[in-house]
DNA sequence: TGATTAGTTCGTTACTAACCGAACTAACAA
DNA sequence: TTGTTAGTTCGGTTAGTAACGAACTAATCA
């Protein structure tokens, strides 16, 4: 079962990796996903992932800060230790932000669109571009409601 | 003007690098998105980016393959060049794929969900781990319809 | 006040990735 | 067959990142 663990703490880190984290920020929301209970200290953190703790000090401080606040903290009264956790809810509102991404992408992409058009750039791949544009523009205009819709599912099921 | 589009050139290339490209590469899907005609030899490449050779043949190489062929090549009879240019149509193809993405995430997830609960641990973590999965479950039911719709929408259009 | 604990900061090391130039290959052209 | 062009491959340099240990700080405890 341990050792089940922590191949599974290996896999979501691998996982991570591939979203952007370094190898032990996701080696650290690994751990904290398959503890019992789910939330772990400082010191079991360095120990259970054999890392130092200016490595974890750092990971910590990402995860909480840039990492989108996927990691959070809690205090026990006269206790110093601080008790770190996933988030789950960053962790939702993060993916639901994900049109914002499509938003960039959409932005520019027009305004290169824009450029093209105002030179009288070559109307064919202009014309690619703009069937590209549709379907991000279609993606954002349809994605609120989406998840809007799943918000309501959730409610209902409670 | 050529200003202009060296800005362009370069906020796309700032963009793609978001997105896991190297440096370079992502300056040639600027100056491709940019330039007129809408393709560029290699020569023209390495000259307009002023990068080597080896640097524009690794990163075209890059990508044709492994870069979801978000760049392709034509050739003319009696001429050794190739033409590089944009495949807006594979550029489309990858971000309809996006479920797949999210499907390997869920997956995971879901071991992992399975797992504690095998082990029965703490119940109140694993309900909002349900959650969240709850959330991929229906974006991953929903998003191929609603590519399907956009694809339908396109075709009326025309 | 002095000792301990929890966590941070800093300087170094090891590794990886990006890029380059030079040498090379394959195809065509003279 | 020799030269030229288009692009590739290889080895090395540089820049950036991940991680470490040691020294430090801030808070608590005795």
């Amino acid at each position: 079962m341990e050792a089940q663990k922590k191949v599974f703490v290996e896999r979501v880190g691998v996982r991570t990796e591939m979203m952007g984290y370094s190898p032990l920020a996701g080696r650290i929301i690994g751990a904290l996903l398959l503890s019992e209970p789910p939330y772990m200290t400082f010191d079991a953190l360095c120990e259970y992932l054999n890392a130092s703790k200016s490595s974890i000090s750092t990971n910590l401080h990402f995860l909480m800060k840039e990492g989108t606040g996927l990691v959070e903290y809690f205090t026990l009264p006269g206790d110093r230790k601080r008790y770190f956790k996933i988030s789950i809810d960053n962790w939702l509102r993060h993916i639901k932000e994900m049109p914002k991404e499509f938003q960039n992408s959409n932005d520019l992409l027009g305004e290169i669109l824009g450029y093209r058009e105002a030179n009288q750039l070559d109307g064919e791949f202009s014309h690619s571009i703009k069937k590209l544009l549709s379907f991000y523009e279609f993606m954002l205009d349809k994605l609120p409601s989406l998840i809007e819709e799943w918000e309501e599912k959730i409610i209902l099921e409670k």
